[in-house]
Formats: structure tokens, sequence, C-alpha cells
DNA sequence: TATATTACCTATTTGTTCTAGGTATGATAA
DNA sequence: TTATCATACCTAGAACAAATAGGTAATATA
């Protein structure tokens, strides 16, 4: 029944995550919608794994959190270390690399 | 130690073997090759990744094999069923999704 | 008062890639 | 002859991330 594992996405919620909190910092429950956004509608990541890949991203130390209680609400607002930086152009490169090997693939002729 | 998920490599390899197989019969060991060629050598699938994703796509009825004996050598000899070209087409547009959505999470002003 | 929204969380399922082996045959080199 | 390399197939298990499907609690709104 579950469909858990979609083609293609692996490691994108993290990508998205990274660039988007490389911009300004951000909690879990904003990037669940900014990342519907920047996407485009392409995506739509659930809470569900939204917050497990903040966690590990924090416990990588790609991410810095701290909480803030702003308007009666307590946020967990989420920077982008130095180590997450690098790790960011790391996997945007990965995802460069492949793209081109797709899109070679799926380029060549047909026959 | 063991590099076992690597970022947007999900869906890859089912991708590569079903357009491969689109265009000609392939048997494993030969699709290995040519994985690396059609990808301009962005992707290196080793024997172990090819093979258990042929039998999955067996299974599911995407493949068709049959052995054969070619120049004293036994070889078992794949082709793509018409559920797997729904199967294949599916996958692109879901690769095209996919690209589309990050690259317009990256494209965005950097801020 | 009841419902919806905000905001956080996690246990479990799923399933796919990858590693790291292994077997057997044929071709080539020493 | 013997040893090595290339061909050609295979599988068990590890690793691991995404997705599902829940849950809690506070605030805002109908």
């Amino acid at each position: 029944m579950a469909k858990t594992n979609p083609p293609f996405m692996s490691g994108v919620p993290e990508l998205l995550i990274l660039r988007l909190l490389g911009r300004q910092e951000m909690y879990g429950y904003e990037l669940v919608r900014a990342v519907r956004v920047i996407s485009n509608d392409a995506f739509d990541l659930a809470e569900g794994v939204v917050y497990p890949v903040l966690h590990g991203l924090e416990k990588k130390k790609f991410l810095k959190a701290k909480r803030k209680s702003i308007a009666g609400r307590n946020r967990v607002y989420y920077t982008v270390t130095v180590k997450g930086k690098k790790r960011m152009s790391e996997l945007s490169g990965e995802w460069e690399r492949v793209k081109g090997g797709i899109d070679s693939a799926l380029g060549e002729q047909h026959g």
C-alpha cells in the first residue's frame, strides 16, 4: 500500500531544506509550505518527512536549532552551519551530475 | 562505511535499464557497460545492482527474459513488455516533474 | 462551545541501492 | 600446462531515507 520509496526522491528533502535555510532561518511548519512554493508545487513534503530530516541534519551539524517564542507560538528555528553549506554544494554538485547522466541517457536517439 | 543510499539515485537504475532495453534486447553483463556509455560515465552500476533490478522488473512483468547460447556463452536476454513501456513513460514523466521542481528551487535568487 | 489551524513530534513500514561476496566457463598469457 | 583475466551469472545482507500514520498541545476562529 504505502508508496514509501518514490523514484528520484532520495536526497530531495535534504536538498530543498538546505536550500531554503541557506536563504533565511525558518521553522519546520513554515518549511513545509516553503517547499511547495520554491518547487513550484512539484513537491509537497509532509511534516512527517520534514521534521525527521531536520533532526537528522541537526545531528550531523549541518543545521543549528534555536527555540523562539513568537506571537505566543513556540517554534524551532533552523539555520545552516558552515558544514551545512559545504554539504549543500556537495549535494547540488551531485544533483548536476545525476541530472546530466539521466538527460544524456534519455536524450539518445530512439531505435 | 557502506554508502548505500546515495542522493538522487532512487529510480535511476530502473530508468536506465528500461531505457536501454527499450532500444534493443540486452543481457545483464552487457547492460553494465551500456549504462556507463549512455550516461556519459555519470553512472557506473555494479553487477550487484543490475541483476537484482532485472529480476525485480521481470517479476513485475516489465521485462521478459529469454536464455540464449551465443558463441559458447550462456546469456539471459531481456526485452521490455508493453507494461514495461508504460512504466517507462510513467518514470520519465516523474523524472521531468522532479527535475523541474529541483531546478526551480535551485534557480531562485540567493538571499 | 466546537472546530480549524498552528506547531511540534516519532514509531514503523517500505523498498531500493549498494557492498561484498560467490560460482562457472572461455580466452589469453606465462 | 598452468595461471590469470574476462565473461556471465547469482544472492544475502547492510544501510538508510522517504513516506505513512498516527499522536500531543496551544491558539485562533466560527
